[in-house]
DNA sequence: AATAATATTTAGACAAAACTAAATATTTGT
DNA sequence: ACAAATATTTAGTTTTGTCTAAATATTATT
């Protein structure tokens, strides 16, 4: 697969939210910014190879084999964010550029060996799964903190309210997207919740807690 | 740059030997498996950048520019090859086909950080040394091993004799292309060698050192 | 059900990078 | 110096991936 033919087979992915679901043409060609009249030029081609089902007018899913080329690629992706952040020091928001670069190189042993290198991680800094070499991965789910059991943790992955006095709250302690999060504890009288975050424990009210989005493995 | 453009200022730079050396449309053609007609379009709109300098029929070299391009690349190509074979456990041979790939990737934090990560090293796998960000670096000569001082290190980059009692005579004695061997004592009776290699050290004949080459920093 | 709005495809063009075959320039050998 | 051999360029195609403009299909609105 070229690089081109690579990233579509990607973005018909993530847009079918993983589903062997139909999407659209218009769909593919705002994720890929480029022009749906090209967007139908490629999957007519991704249909040729066997890699996607296009129907005219209808939409384009992915064939098994599709699949299969997605979840690789996903794993390419996951694997090397997490190289970045953890080896190279990148942050949580600077890695998604360049990773769309590195998942397209092709070498099996450099992702196997990058997999036992990075001590095979099952999510990235994001919180996603990364896939195993079979295409095998648990579901992930968003949830606000203070909806998340006791015992459970999770990587900090958005905000509710994104008002100035509560980011500047997250900045003072300092929370901040990336971070992985436990639930010690809950009070029951306030709601208010004892957390780990970065080998501290601190004590954060339910407001708080009901406006931070945690990804959690499911 | 596109990857393409890319290569081939790679190869003009390799071909003329880090010099600013006028390289044939022939020799180009050759290094990068192409045809001579298209090296002729690709030296033409790297001139109309300012990368090259094309006379025709007479060669292309590269400009200031061109220069400061294909370092940067060496640079890339060289810290990823250590890369594969310090963190991710490549052998001497494995690592050049993927390098090709890696040292495309656009992002200079990526290159600074992977320096620092492999604890900004001098040379790579092959003994090639590797340019600093600002383009400088030592250059590398190849001699037998037994015309190198006492007390030089180099890295084992091939065999004069490569007959198979030779070869066999190398495995048994554990010594391998990319191991580091440093000359620790010669005998004056005989012209035999007292070596370091990988951390222990043994005694070889001159007929032994005559057959090897290393490649030593200047 | 007819019309308007939107989505999608088709047709035609373009740039990048490669190729083959033919033309032309340079170098080599006598 | 001239012919033969070799190197290089030019001309004309091809493939991949993109685009714009126009045509057509689908969906929404009245
Ligand atoms: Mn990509
Ligand atoms: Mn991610
Ligand atoms: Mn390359
Ligand atoms: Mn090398």
């Amino acid at each position: 697969m070229t690089l081109s033919e690579e990233d579509y087979i990607k973005a018909i992915y993530h847009l079918g939210k993983g589903e062997n679901t139909m999407v659209s043409t218009n769909a593919v060609a705002e994720q890929m910014e480029t022009k749906p009249s090209s967007v139908t030029d490629m999957v007519k081609k991704l249909s040729e190879k066997g890699v996607a089902n296009y129907k005219p007018y209808k939409g384009v899913s992915l064939s098994e084999y599709g699949q299969k080329i997605a979840l690789s690629l996903v794993r390419k992706h996951r694997l090397w964010e997490v190289f970045l952040v953890e080896k190279l020091d990148f942050s949580w928001d600077e890695v998604h550029e360049v990773a769309e670069q590195l998942e397209h190189i092709k070498s099996e042993k450099l992702i196997d060996q990058l997999d036992k290198h990075l001590g095979y991680p099952q999510v990235d800094p994001h919180g996603d799964p990364i896939p195993s070499k079979k295409g095998e991965f648990k579901k992930t789910i968003k949830k606000l903190l203070h909806e998340i059991p006791t015992g459970t943790s999770g990587i900090c992955v958005g905000v509710k309210d994104s008002s100035p006095p509560f980011l500047k709250f997250l900045d003072k302690n300092k929370i901040a997207l990336g971070d992985t999060i436990s639930v010690l504890e809950k009070e029951e009288f306030d709601g208010s919740l004892y957390i780990r975050i970065k080998e501290s424990k601190i004590h954060i009210s339910n407001q708080i807690a009901s406006n931070l989005y945690l990804k959690i493995t499911a």
